[in-house]
Parts: C-alpha cells; structure tokens; sequence
DNA sequence: GAAAATTAGGTGTATATACTCACAAATAAC
DNA sequence: GTTATTTGTGAGTATATACACCTAATTTTC
C-alpha cells in the first residue's frame, strides 16, 4: 500500500475511452468548423463531398460503407447537400439505387474550402507533431477492425 | 519522381485529423451503447451521469466546463436525464443557476451500468493494449490544450 | 441606490447520428 | 412465371451537438 497514487488525482478527466473520443471529436470539430466557416462548408460536409468526389458517382451504401457511417444517417447528410445544390442523386441501373455526384457548385465548393482546410491540417501538424497523426490513423485502423470483427 | 508512392494508396481511407476522430468516435460509441443497451442508458448519459456523481450538486456551467461540452448541449441532455427521473435540477443560491444532482434512479442507473462499461473498457484494454489507451488519453489533453490556447 | 455591464441559463433552429419499421426492386425457389 | 427472400433506401422518431439570440439575476459604476 505505500505504491499509492500512480499519478492518480492529477489529470483526473476521464478514463472512459469512449467519452474521450467524443470529446477529442468534438473539439477538433470546432476547430475544422471555424477554420471552413468561411467556405460555408463543415467539416463534415467537406468530407462527404471529398469522399463523392474520390468515389465517382457512388450508391449510398457503398458510400456508408466507405465512411464508416450509418446508412440513414447518410440519407440525411446527403439530402443537405442536395439541398444546397452541391450534388445530385439520381436512381442507378438497379433503381433501388440512390446515386450521388458532384455538381459543378459541389465541386467549387470543395475548391473553395480547400486552403482553410489544409490551413488546419497543417497547424495540428505542427502543434501536435506527424508521429501523433500517425498514432491516430493508426489506432483508427485497429479499432475499425476490432469494431468490424465484434460486428461480423 | 522515383521515390513515388510511400504506402500511398495502401490504407486510403481519410487524411483529414478531424474526420477520422469522428469515425473513431462513432465506432467507440456504438460498442459502448450496445455493451450498455441492457442498462436503458446511453454512453454518454453514463458518463454524464458518472460526472454529476463525482462533482456532487454542480451547476451547468461547472459541468460544462468539466465535461468540454457546449453549455447548450449540456442544458438538452441534462433536461432528458431529468425527464427520466435520473437527475433533479434546483435553483442554486445564486437564483441564475441551475444546480443538477443525482436522484436515487440516477445512482441505481450508474450501478446497474457499470459492470457493462467495465467489460467493454476491459476489452478495449486487452485488444488495443493499455500502451495505446495511454496514448489516447494524452493525445487528448494535448488536443484539449491546442484548444484551449486558440480560444482564449 | 439606480443605470450599466456582466454572467448563468434557456429557446429556436440547424446539423449529425442511429434505430426501427416500411416499401419497392431485384433475385432466388419452386 | 409466381411466390418468397433478399437487398437498397427512405421515413419516423430519438439523442447529441452547437450557434445566435433572449431573459433574468448578479455585480459594477457612478
């Protein structure tokens, strides 16, 4: 019992994994969002249409499955963007399919929100160093597969 | 020109720091929610709860803070663990404030939960490794950090 | 001590997220 | 070829999240 207090009390946030990505998301969110403000994109919105723009023209599930997000939940994402003329979906040969691509306005956005989003990826570069980005596409490559493997 | 291609397209999945913490966070979440689903509570009304507990009768804006959350956000959240009998919310002495403390619900719910949350934070110890877990939770403080610096 | 400034919270609105259920199209069984 | 099954999406509902704005209570100024 004299080994007491590994350091215990001090940074005494949470030890829930879980709510520490959320937070850490949250806050890095922020930072993306006020950085693209001024593109009038989020920064999830810029993903999407990065992803769509890689992608091709892409049905929604392959879409879904390529974000790793909810395929509902990408039904709504996409009907913003549709919205606000960003991209366009039409039905695909099998017209169950939904598929979405990049207008012209979709694109320039991209273009528009481009240099501020480089503008942060480059700053958390430096504040945080490439090593710790790298951990981090690290970690996320296991916990998707762990994730994966618990699901399949 | 020779030295292309440094493990380019091998893992290409997303480059941008604040999407792949959004990813992470979802797939950590879903885990937990399903881990946690027998208790009727959500992750993050867990954590909340397990906050209130710790803090003892907080207000908003305390808890707020602690938890790096929008003050706002925490107002919704905390109005639906009330609604469910978890929390009771009073005026504090200064009548501005909302002072939240746990109800006898609220306690049962943290207890009928926790066995849950232990499991799966165990599991994610055991397949990512502690090491890892470690890096995580200082990541985030540096994170947190970076964020704290440019808002202020 | 009254007016001004600050502070603590809540509301309206909007996006992001996921679950359950419903539906229509495609495919498989027979 | 008609029925049964599978599959791809969308809609209803619910929580999580944050911004802009509003209100009420406190504190500060004079």
């Amino acid at each position: 019992m004299t080994k007491n207090s590994p350091m215990s009390s001090a940074r005494r946030r949470s030890d829930c994994v879980c709510i520490n990505l959320r937070r850490m998301s949250r806050v890095v969110s922020q930072i993306y969002d006020d950085a693209l403000a001024p593109s009038g994109l989020k920064i999830t919105q810029f993903c999407l249409l990065r992803a769509i723009e890689r992608l091709g023209s892409t049905s929604v599930g392959a879409l879904a499955d390529d974000q790793e997000l909810d395929r509902t939940t990408l039904t709504r994402n996409l009907a913003l963007l549709e919205r606000d003329g960003l991209i366009e979906q039409s039905a695909g040969v099998d017209k169950r399919m939904s598929v979405a691509q990049l207008t012209r306005a979709g694109s320039a956005a991209i273009a528009r929100a481009l240099p501020h989003w480089e503008g942060v990826q480059k700053e958390l570069r430096r504040t945080l160093g490439a090593e710790t980005l790298a951990q981090l596409s690290d970690i996320h490559a296991r916990i998707s597969g762990v994730a994966k493997a618990s699901a399949g």
